[in-house]
DNA sequence: CATGTTTATATGACAGTGCATATAATTCTC
DNA sequence: GAGAATTATATGCACTGTCATATAAACATG
């Protein structure tokens, strides 16, 4: 899977190509970042299988563990989740007793939610291995590269802000 | 700066833990590159839904248009969907005319997938426009910078081969 | 303060996915 | 060349996610 057709790139211009001819994606940043994406999706729901969670509930454990009690609204963007799946999500995990649903007190729109004992222990366990992720990406790089690396990533990141 | 516009939830009051000394992802590469593909994939979904399709389908589209006559197995890796889900969808596909499917003559277990003139037409002019996602993503980098940009996620990405 | 508007969350309907496994074709081994 | 093992794809089932919309509370405005 790694044998793939190198391309010229600069030879010509986007004209109408023979399908052979259009190595299409691999010259494609876009592309290149959803695959690097979906391997360390991979790697990462391998992780959480043996716990049993998938990555959505992982994603809302994290964004929990850096402060409680915040709504759904504010849960959103932080786990990359959409509102109606949080939703959902948020109610199976109460069932599970891993989050607690609360009423805000001075606005009975809002729901804060809070980790429990038991979903502040999954995460914190999970934690340890997930984070072991990032050596395996970043290795072989030198602290300068690194730095680099972050750096490149926050500023594609921030060319996507509307 | 992947949260500058989202507001701290005054982060001193209601704290059991605290989460200003966790900053335990905007440090955190894999999480990074998440949101970064997170965020392309919601610029990419939005420009399919307009044709009506969804970023799977557009995936297989354009894996084929790369080159016909390819198994299901031989599409997995490429477009980075799951045997499973890529069989049904590549029937789906069918039904609506975009994608012929034949066995393969010498080895009848395996699928020849060849795309039709609908589901080419439709592949060029989604390229046209999901092409230009590129040009917003690196906005504002030197060439040199683009190179370095690809290096970088080429090199991540192989650090994560088994 | 009745009513229209906005904001926050929930839900019905249903499409899509993943896992495990079934089916079917090929290859291997003796 | 019969039976076992392997390979490629399909499928039943449960679950998750999405879209559109419903509900419900707060806010605005005359």
């Amino acid at each position: 899977m790694a044998t793939r057709k190198k391309k010229r790139p600069a030879s010509s211009e986007n004209a109408p190509l023979k399908s052979a001819d259009l190595p299409l994606f691999d010259d494609f940043l876009p592309h290149l970042i959803a695959r690097l994406a979906y391997q360390l999706n991979g790697d990462l729901v391998e992780k959480l299988r043996r716990e049993g969670i998938n990555v959505t509930r992982w994603r809302i454990l994290a964004v929990l563990s850096m402060g409680d009690g915040i709504s759904i609204k504010e849960i959103i963007d932080r786990a990359m989740v959409q509102q109606s799946a949080l939703s959902r999500a948020l109610m199976r995990m109460e069932k599970e007793n891993l989050v607690r649903r609360v009423p805000r007190p001075d606005d009975a729109r809002c729901v804060e939610v809070y980790l429990t004992h038991k979903g502040r222990a999954l995460f914190n366990s999970l934690n340890v291995v997930v984070r072991r992720r990032e050596q395996r990406l970043l290795a072989g790089f030198s602290s300068a590269q690194i730095a680099t690396a972050f750096n490149l990533i926050r500023r594609l990141s921030r060319n996507l802000i509307h």
